[in-house]
DNA sequence: TTCAATTGTTGCCATAGGGCAACTTTTACA
DNA sequence: TGTAAAAGTTGCCCTATGGCAACAATTGAA
């Protein structure tokens, strides 16, 4: 029995980490659900418990909050390949502060909460997998904190350019200006400082 | 067999979490050994390997790095019966980008990379254990991250005072507006403006 | 393919926070 | 416990970024 296209990037995921047999993989590979989204669809608003974990085979999303005056703090965008969740509210089952969306028309797989830790314990890839999530995501944050905290708005701005290009190239103006923590205005500012 | 009192807190707060017997606590809790640091004595520095987690029994740690024009970026502080460690370095062991130093006469209990991922396999409260310090590690950089986005530091100011007021009280000012990332200058106006 | 709606740009001014200098207060340890 | 060094405060001015308004460019749905 060979593979469904939809499930190939993810097997490619896990093979790249962690030792994988396409055979084992396709026992469980059904667990993950194929998805698809339009463009600015939501798949979790504020206030809601964020109950899946959701693999993006085509298209991007963004992970993002309102703060107490209103404006659009971007935290993270999820390209190909890439998983997103609202990692707290997965964990800690509460209610999530934040909004999932997808900015283009966008395939995901998607795996409910509670058969991904199913998974997790019962299958030793699947739980590397999850420590290099929460690795990774963790690594992530901590990156952007010290970013945050002792970079420039300019050289914020350069760093995505050089490692994350697709956010320029794929992304409206607005949503990469909310991701720097800069106005749309101070945006366009700075690119003509380039 | 009784525990040693420097074992003690370090019972109480696996305890907090998860079940757990004394008995089977002292079967491996001296894997935990204790150390003492002087004030601003440093037990990790930029380009080490973090290949220790420490418990803090007394005193405080910070968490540490410069950026490239050589400013302090203070990103966290453990205060008694929390975990501090050089985690993405921790976990990866890759170079440390940060340093950890006590600020206050401090008393550890530390433990090596290599008996606690031992201990993580083996014991289930201690698995338990680093997942939620795993978890905790990851919601705390959130939520700074959405701090420093979106909320002013008058604002951050006062969250401090609110949440960690430990940081105020115990902590010179310098590294207080290091860790809310401001100048001391500014923190000084900031506070008279409460 | 068109055109209303959205998004991006730029001039102008406002504001938050930075940095220096001078001064005061606190601290540490001889 | 005295004193040098460090830390904290504040006036003054500077810089980076914000916000409005007017305009230009782009987009997407009919």
């Amino acid at each position: 029995m060979t593979l469904k296209t939809e499930h190939r990037a993810l097997f490619e995921y896990i093979h790249k980490r962690t030792p994988i047999k396409e055979s084992d993989f396709s026992n469980y590979c059904d667990h993950f659900r194929i998805k698809t989204l339009k463009r600015n669809e939501f798949i979790l608003r504020q206030g809601a418990h964020c109950d899946f974990l959701a693999f993006v085979n085509k298209g991007c999303l963004r992970l993002f909050q309102y703060n107490e005056e209103g404006k659009v703090l971007t935290r993270y965008f999820a390209f190909e390949n890439k998983f997103g969740t609202s990692l707290s509210s997965f964990i800690n089952q509460t209610v999530s502060d934040e909004y999932i969306q997808a900015i283009e028309p966008t395939e995901l797989l998607m795996i409910t909460r509670k058969d991904f830790y199913e998974l997790v314990e019962n299958v030793p890839e699947i739980n590397v997998i999850y420590r290099d999530i929460l690795e990774m995501a963790y690594t992530t944050t901590v990156k952007r904190i010290y970013n945050f905290q002792g970079v420039p708005a300019l050289e914020r701005l350069k760093w995505v350019m050089e490692y994350q290009p697709m956010i320029l190239t794929r992304l409206p103006s607005k949503m990469v200006a909310s991701f720097l923590g800069v106005t749309p205005y101070t945006l366009s500012r700075l690119k003509s400082e380039l």
